[in-house]
DNA sequence: AATAACATGCAATTTAGTTGCACATTATTG
DNA sequence: CAATAATGTGCAACTAAATTGCATGTTATT
């Protein structure tokens, strides 16, 4: 969640054209509390506007490959979220395998540091997802 | 990778009847270097015996569930290693995404600490993947 | 305005994994 | 030991998530 990014400024910085679709796939990643994944951002787009699901698809990935939003992993499907910047520290997330919803951890709550590797890896470090799996609050209480 | 397990007790103390299929699946996982996704398994497996696919996943899932081996994310897929017992101590993987590898990291190059997180956290914790993306030693070589 | 480069839509396909049900094997009971 | 129950496996069909190829639309460059 960001209300300090000017999204437009964010795609222009990295070389991408601030197209609507563009804008807006952002707009719903960056505005949202939690990750989500592909289809909830598809579904979200939808109620307002006319966006295809492959460029939905599509956008994300190049959103991915600039280091704008983070892909994570949760059961088969990935979700996305703003990647750590200036307003955004690195953190942990959780997933909860009942109701496969993906939540934000904060930065303090698993601690990791990923410079020992950084002094001996012989290849390219592009990012490092730390994430805990299990049975949220919610689900623990409803399935009791 | 592991010289000192006994597979069939493994299955046996976990309360699995040790069946040619699961001996097989497990040792499969537990002989080799890295993590297997199920295809790679599989086709492992097919090679030298006859075995269904269905049968591979079920074995993997049962095998995760009963926490003998671990499911490691790595793109779309899922890989499957030996999961932290007394001769295996936890450790983080690199995934390649390039070559789509997954590789073992030592366990001391990305050291984190959940203990904070089970302080406070009101769910259920069952595991704790730390993940390292990016370009392997040898992708980076051979595209460089 | 012409052209090139990039973005989007749509249909079809692929990948990874799952489900339902029949048959086979193993374990348990009388 | 046979009868029965429980568990394991195979096969075909199915699903969810993501990707590809190609046509068309839009934006940028000359």
């Amino acid at each position: 969640m960001c209300d300090q990014c000017n999204y437009r400024q964010i795609l222009s910085d990295a070389g991408l054209s601030p197209t609507r679709h563009r804008v807006r796939v952002l707009e719903v990643v960056g505005n949202n509390t939690c990750p989500l994944n592909a289809q909830e951002i598809f579904d979200t787009l939808r109620r307002s506007h006319s966006i295809n699901r492959v460029t939905v698809y599509r956008i994300l990935d190049s959103l991915v490959d600039n280091g704008i939003i983070e892909r994570i992993s949760g059961g088969r499907a990935s979700f996305f979220g703003l990647a750590p910047n200036a307003h955004h520290q690195r953190h942990p997330h959780f997933f909860c395998r009942l109701c496969g919803q993906v939540n934000c951890l904060t930065p303090q709550s698993v601690p990791v540091d990923v410079a020992p590797l950084r002094r001996v890896f012989p290849g390219i470090i592009n990012s490092v997802e730390v994430r805990v799996d299990g049975i949220c609050k919610n689900c623990l209480k409803n399935n009791a």
